[in-house]
DNA sequence: TAGATATATATCCTTCTAACACATAAAACA
DNA sequence: TGTTTTATGTGTTAGAAGGATATATATCTA
C-alpha cells in the first residue's frame, strides 16, 4: 500500500544546489583547464560530493562556451588523448563576480534563517 | 547562426534554489497556518522574491503531508472560504533541523568559496 | 604485440521540478 | 447583482539533473 515516507535523513526531494557553473568558472580562473581535469579539481570547492557526473560537466562547459563565458581549443600535444582546453573570458570573469555577489547575499539569508530558527527553538524549550 | 548570449545579469540558466520546503516548515514552526497565508508569510525569509506561485506552494504542502512532515485539517469557521490548516509533525520538525544543519554547512562552503575567490583576485591585480 | 586500462570527450534518455496558466468556489463588498 | 478578495487546487510545458552509454586515443602490462 505504498507508504510514501522517506527517511528523514534524505533532505527534501529537491535537487541539491550544486553550484556547478560557478565552480567551473572558478576552476578556470585558477588556470585554463579541460573537462576531465575539472571533474577532479572542482571537487575541492565542496559543492559536489564525490565526482560530478562527466556528462554534466561537459554539457555545462559547452553551454558556457555558447554563452561566451569561456573559449576552447584543442590541445593535441602532450600525453594522452586530445584535450579541449577551456579559458575564461572577460565576460566569464564578470559572471563569476556576480556569482560571488549572489553567494554573499545567500550567506546572509541563510544566516538570518538559521538565527530565526534558533530563537524559535530557544523560546520553545 | 543564432548567437546564444545572455545578459550577464541573469545568473546561470538553472532554476534558482528557492528553499521553499524549509521555508514552509519554518512558517509552520512559527504557528499552524494554511497555504494562502504561507504564500505571504514565507516571503519574509528572503529566499523567494515576490510572491511564490500559489500552485507550487499548494503542491509542496500536499507533498509534505504525503511524506508525513505535516498534517492538515479543514477549518470552516472564521471569515472567508474554508482553509486547510497545516501543522508540523515531529518528523517535520526533525527534517527542519536537518535543513538547518545543511544550511550551516552550505554557509561554510560558500564562505570558503568566496574567500578563495578573494585571494585569487588579490594575487591577480 | 595484443589486450587491458586510463585518459578524454560526448550524446541519449529518463525523471524531477519550477514556472506558468488555468479552473473552481465561497465569502465579502459595492 | 455582479465584482473583488480569499482560498485551494489541476494541467501543461520547459529545462536541468543524473545516469547510462558510446567513442576514441594513449599507455601500460603480460
Amino acid at each position: 500500500m505504498s507508504e510514501r515516507k522517506r527517511k528523514p535523513t534524505t533532505l527534501g526531494r529537491g535537487k541539491r544546489e550544486r553550484y556547478l557553473q560557478p565552480s567551473l568558472l572558478m576552476g578556470l580562473l585558477v588556470k585554463p583547464s579541460y573537462g576531465y581535469e575539472l571533474i577532479q579539481s572542482i571537487q575541492e570547492f565542496g559543492f559536489v560530493e564525490g565526482e560530478p557526473p562527466p556528462g554534466m560537466v561537459y554539457r555545462h562547459l559547452r553551454q558556457l562556451e555558447g554563452d561566451g563565458l569561456v573559449t576552447s581549443e584543442w590541445e593535441t600535444e602532450g600525453s594522452g588523448p586530445a584535450k579541449r582546453i577551456y579559458r575564461l573570458t572577460a565576460e566569464g570573469a564578470e559572471v563569476l563576480a556576480l556569482w560571488i555577489q549572489h553567494m554573499e547575499k545567500q550567506v546572509q539569508r541563510l544566516d538570518t534563517f538559521i538565527e530565526r530558527y534558533r530563537s524559535l527553538s530557544k523560546k520553545r524549550k
